[in-house]
DNA sequence: TACGGCGGCGCG
DNA sequence: AAAGCGCGCCGCCGTA
């Protein structure tokens, strides 16, 4: 099996056995247990597991090594209710949503030894056979290699003993045409009819690798100092096993719950617009089939040969080139728009227009109306998944699907955001903090400039413009005003004096300064961003950099201490290690330097969000007395649901955890809006 | 036929 | 040669 080293063997507890009460008496005593479990599928709320694993020290000192069939799992609920038990996962949520799918609800403490790795190796992956084959050079075969493909078809008919379907899907044993595809439920039955000692050994080494893991991580942890911006604010997280067990520990509880509520989709609204945005999409289709003279496909390579080789258009820039490393002429959508304005009296000018709109009512047909049916439960409920180890600087990721990119405002064409809805008698609560990263880059730079701007509760952008240029800042207040009463023809044209301009101007111009800084943009880009020229660029940078000069000292300081330790740091002591930094090559060395300059801030953003979501979950009177449940986190922003009438409770106690997420103060006041409504694309600030 | 890479684009 | 941080997913294409 590739073990170096001298391992337990497995034993195998089933219900009924003699050993099973002695094993469960064991357990209860313990303070920690590791556990995993072997599902019929990867699919959150239905799948189930079918055996289960565990591993902890016995009384002798000596590791047990224990395989058990799915229903003797009843059997340790006085071990599962005890809340301050600690159960050892690798990707704690998944076995979480297993074992509740049959009712089995583990009230302890979630360690995740994915989520210990992601703290001090983040730039590696973290599943756990990589884990344990970097941290202790072990390997073991995986699911697949040990009980087979999942790609086989499997006939019907043969009941749990699986028959191999040949290439022209008929059943060798049986000449059964009727097959399904073969699921990991197939390749367990195959395995306790075929070999299982194999299953025994195979189930009870993920457990005993989670256990041996966390032994080491355990330690690791323990030995990695925080260094943080404001350290001795929180003089009780010193290391980063503090910082695990304070913060992330309890995190992975609160995601899962997120995980496990799911927001409501409302499927019959889907089902009525479809055809509508199927037509749309043919209309365009044959539109652009026609000005072509061709099937043309909307994307892919074909784009670049009518643009470019048919048209004589000259290309923006090149596509790296795949394996072939062929490099094409890249038809992105700047190119589209381009060609679709610059040459607008011509064919090829409309059919750039077309083919950008179809492709992105394509995408979003694919992914929220024609995929979201089949991800429901019994409830209309999806789940996605919240990755708490997947991000290198902290944040959340979101997958299966995905609902933190979900198109939103002017691109929703169809109200797609209006498809995730409150369930009945409830409504959705929709809490956003407002200019997050802004606040925390003044906060980490102590700009005293830019934190008076937010004590003064003042617009970011127009408190910059008002000190960077001058201008007084009631004036850039009423330019706003009156653009935005131009834009509902409350007020002529006539309003939008050169002055109002002027003003309207300069705040979208500092706003992109704001984000490119943090994005650590050359003025070459900001330019582009801005369009206006690089010298422009320079001299409103110049400026800027000038008025802040904390911030321009924050900024150099990110890369040079980086360049020193060798990592970038957030507000919590959590590490990104950034090996790029010395790299000869200037792209690869610029590259480690704007991530050195960003860590700071969106993972600081990241763990002002995850704080916030603790203390919210952790206010067990908002779940348990007025039914407040945690939905999805969209980096800035936390989505929940509660009944009606306990809307005007929730909200302003939703919204003082998220303006006070740590035990101290961190020099800048943050703020959130928070909205609610029966629809998240009408979520209404109130 | 399945898979991985890639281009492109959605969000913060 | 390249100069915008962090993600995930779609369709397409080349590959085995």
């Amino acid at each position: 099996m590739g073990w170096n080293i001298k391992m337990p063997d497995a034993e195998y507890v089933t219900l009924g056995s003699r050993e099973l009460d002695g094993l469960v008496r064991e357990v209860v005593d313990k303070k920690k247990v590791a556990i995993d479990t072997e599902t019929d599928g990867l699919i959150l709320h239905k799948c189930r597991p079918y055996y289960w694993s565990m591993c902890f020290k016995s009384e002798m000192g000596r590791e047990r090594r224990i395989t058990l069939p799915a229903d003797t799992l009843g059997a340790f609920k006085p071990a599962f209710n005890d809340y301050e038990k600690k159960w050892v996962f690798a990707n704690a949520k998944f076995d979480m949503h297993m074992l509740s799918n049959l009712d089995i609800n583990i009230k302890g403490l979630l360690v995740d030894v994915q989520v210990m790795h992601a703290l001090l190796y983040e730039e590696q992956p973290h599943g756990l056979k990589d884990i344990a084959s970097t941290l202790l050079g072990w390997k073991w075969t995986d699911f697949t290699d040990t009980f087979g493909s999942m790609r086989a078809g499997i006939c019907v008919c043969g009941g749990s003993k699986a028959s191999h379907f040949n290439k022209d899907g008929i059943c060798k044993k049986t000449g059964c045409a009727e097959f399904r595809q073969v699921g990991p439920l197939d390749l367990l039955r195959r395995a306790e009819a075929t070999n299982m000692n194999l299953l025994i050994d195979y189930a009870a080494n993920d457990a005993f690798g989670t256990w041996k893991v966390f032994e080491k991580l355990d330690e690791d942890l323990a030995k990695e100092d925080t260094w943080s911006l404001y350290d001795t604010q929180w003089p009780h997280i010193k290391t980063m096993w503090d910082y695990y067990y304070k913060t992330e520990m309890p995190f992975t509880r609160v995601l899962f719950a997120c995980e496990r509520n799911g927001l409501r989709v409302n499927k019959k609204y889907l089902q009525d617009i479809s055809p509508g945005i199927l037509r749309d999409m043919a209309t365009l289709r044959s539109k652009i089939n026609e000005l072509t003279g061709t099937m043309m496909k909307t994307n892919g390579p074909m784009l670049a040969e009518y643009f470019i080789g048919k048209c004589g258009l000259r290309p923006h820039k090149m596509t790296k080139g795949g394996k072939s490393g062929v490099q094409k002429p890249s038809v992105d959508e700047k190119f589209l728009d381009w060609v679709a304005t610059e040459h607008r009296d011509k064919v090829y000018g409309e059919v750039a227009r077309l083919l950008c709109e179809h492709n992105k009512i394509e995408k979003q047909y694919g992914t929220y109306i024609e995929k979201m049916p089949g991800r429901l439960d019994a409830q209309d409920r999806v789940h996605p998944r919240l990755n708490q180890d997947v991000a290198r600087t902290g944040r959340l990721s979101s997958s299966d699907p995905n609902l933190q990119n979900v198109t939103g405002g002017e691109k929703d064409l169809y109200k797609l955001r209006n498809s995730f809805i409150a369930k009945k008698h409830h409504k959705l609560i929709v809490a956003d903090y407002s200019q997050l990263e802004m606040r925390l880059l003044a906060a980490a730079s102590q700009e005293p400039a830019m934190m008076e701007i937010f004590h003064k509760n003042w617009d970011i952008h127009m408190g910059n413009v008002s000190i960077v240029y001058g201008i007084p800042y009631e004036d850039m207040v009423e330019a706003k005003k009156i653009d935005k009463a131009v834009g509902k023809k409350d007020l002529p044209e006539s309003a939008l004096t050169d002055y109002v301009k002027r003003c309207l101007s300069l705040r979208g111009s500092i706003k992109q300064i704001g984000f490119g800084l943090n994005y650590g943009m050359k003025e070459k880009a900001m330019a582009a961003r801005i369009g206006c020229s690089v010298e422009e660029a320079i001299d409103t940078i110049d400026k800027y950099m000038a008025t802040y000069p904390a911030v321009r000292a924050f900024f150099a300081s990110a890369a040079e201490d980086a360049r020193r330790t060798g990592y970038a740091f957030t507000l919590m002591g959590r590490r990104r290690y950034l090996p790029d930094i010395i790299a000869r090559d200037d792209y690869t060395r610029f590259r480690a330097e704007r991530q050195a300059s960003n860590m700071p801030i969106q993972g600081t953003a990241a763990e002002v969000c995850k704080m916030a979501m603790i203390n919210i979950y952790e206010d067990v009177e908002l779940r348990e007395k007025y039914g407040y449940e945690m939905c999805l986190q969209v980096h800035d922003e936390i989505v929940g649901e509660c009944p009606d009438e306990h809307v005007d409770i929730v909200v302003p106690r939703v919204r003082e955890w998220m303006e006070h997420p740590f035990p101290t103060d961190i020099g800048v006041p943050l703020t959130a809006e928070i909205g609610y409504g029966d629809e998240w694309g009408n979520a209404k600030k109130g």
